[in-house]
DNA sequence: TTAATGATGCCAAAAACTGGCACCATAAAT
DNA sequence: ATTTATGGTGCCAGTTTTTGGCATCATTAA
């Protein structure tokens, strides 16, 4: 058995029992008293708390409050954490908020690529406020989830995006843009992009576009996106 | 170099530059060009997506959709997550929900115990809804989280709880009571119990709480919390 | 004092990892 | 058809890491 694997069962065994020797360890994940020595050793390393008491009647002793998980994310996944968090917290009603965002920093930290950090950078550009009350939800529409995956390597790899457009007036147009942002207004979401043959920014409800395509070996720079909370009051005039 | 970090350093390079190959990689992390391939067949078997062509000009490819973190997080980081994705569900205007849903339910299968899946049923009985317009926030106390770790073994351990509790006149009591529920009603947190000298439920605004404390071995069974969605309406009577 | 327990250092055996080599398959370029 | 650049596999000896046994010490309850 890998080491690895070995530790996470002294974990479990750990935490069913309470308390445990080590020699009663040792029998149970099939190793010797020395080596399953070394793995406390190397987990109290990794910061799992582990109480001791010598003579008879003593034992280990596992923090709970220490156990710690080994959960494999995705990028996306972390993504879709990282937005539900920075949501909670610009809704800034929620305790707990700094742990989320301790536990987040570290999965940032564990994924092997820097992507995250930009998709962060995109993310500080949300603003998640609640409705206004005059505002009929259930003749908004929101946008298809399907259509995400499309969007994702748009804002990962800086590429510009292929996607049909209704707008208010039902007029179906072709757009070539650059996603700049994503900007949040319950429930609606919008696409907040340069369009060079325009030459301006322009705003994209979500739920209005269709057949969303990243052309590829298309990277752009990024531009100041020219809005900050200052957003806010434009809501309504945004469709 | 450990086997882990090398592979580590493997999927960064890949991501940087898209795409490489293996002798270019193996130069990069200073290994031979065997032991990259071994590595490589590593990382697939852990689910990483990466393609491959043979030929000039060929070479290695890593989708980056299946980039994978390996954070290590406690319980209460978990909680916190936990927290944040319920209440953006619950909320029910951000897409991506599923895939954090999906994260977490990951986190909470790889953490090697299951006392998460006791949280999450608290979590359930949580309700997070929008302000009603007519209630001025800055006249709401918030609850300190400097508060909520000792909360956190009471619900972990179903353990009584006791505090001061200074009620809406101002007087103040001492509370022995069986923790229940959370319920979160934004931006108050309310802590729903079981009052065993009431022999009846109450609702005590987290904010209004001083001095928890567990009470050690003090192990109490769940009870049928008597509220669902119908709890919305009582909302303006509770204090 | 004794026995049970955690903890550390040392060393040889065992296991895992590594790098080199030969070799195969594939596909583009010549 | 040949050459070349590439990924991929099997094998084996050398190297490194891990393991288990041993001796030994410290602590504490009986």
């Amino acid at each position: 058995m890998k080491p690895r694997h070995r530790q996470d069962a002294l974990v479990r065994n750990l935490r069913r029992q309470g308390t445990s020797t080590i020699s009663r360890l040792a029998e149970e994940v099939g190793a010797s008293r020395r080596t399953v020595l070394r793995d406390i050793a190397a987990l109290r390393d990794e910061g799992f708390v582990i109480h001791s008491e010598t003579g008879p009647g003593g034992g280990l002793f596992l923090d709970p409050r220490s156990v710690q998980t080994t959960a494999r994310l995705s990028v996306a996944e972390v993504f879709a954490l990282l937005i539900s968090v920075a949501s909670m917290r610009a809704a800034g009603t929620l305790p707990f908020s700094g742990l989320a965002d301790a536990a987040l920093a570290k999965i940032e930290k564990a994924l092997p690529s820097d992507k995250v950090q930009d998709l962060r950078r995109f993310l500080d550009c949300l603003y998640v406020g609640p409705l206004a009350p005059e505002v009929d939800i259930t003749n908004l529409g929101k946008m298809d989830p399907a259509l995400l995956p499309a969007f994702e390597p748009a804002f990962l790899n800086r590429l510009r995006l292929r996607f049909h457009y209704r707008d208010a007036k039902g007029v179906e147009t072709t757009r070539h843009v650059e996603p700049q942002a994503m900007l949040i207004l319950p429930p609606l979401w919008y696409l907040v992009a340069w369009d060079p043959s325009r030459q301006d920014f322009r705003h994209f409800r979500m739920d209005r576009i269709s057949a969303p395509e990243c052309v590829e070996g298309s990277a752009f720079r990024r531009r100041q996106v020219p809005f900050d909370d200052s957003v806010r009051p434009v809501r309504q005039t945004l469709d």
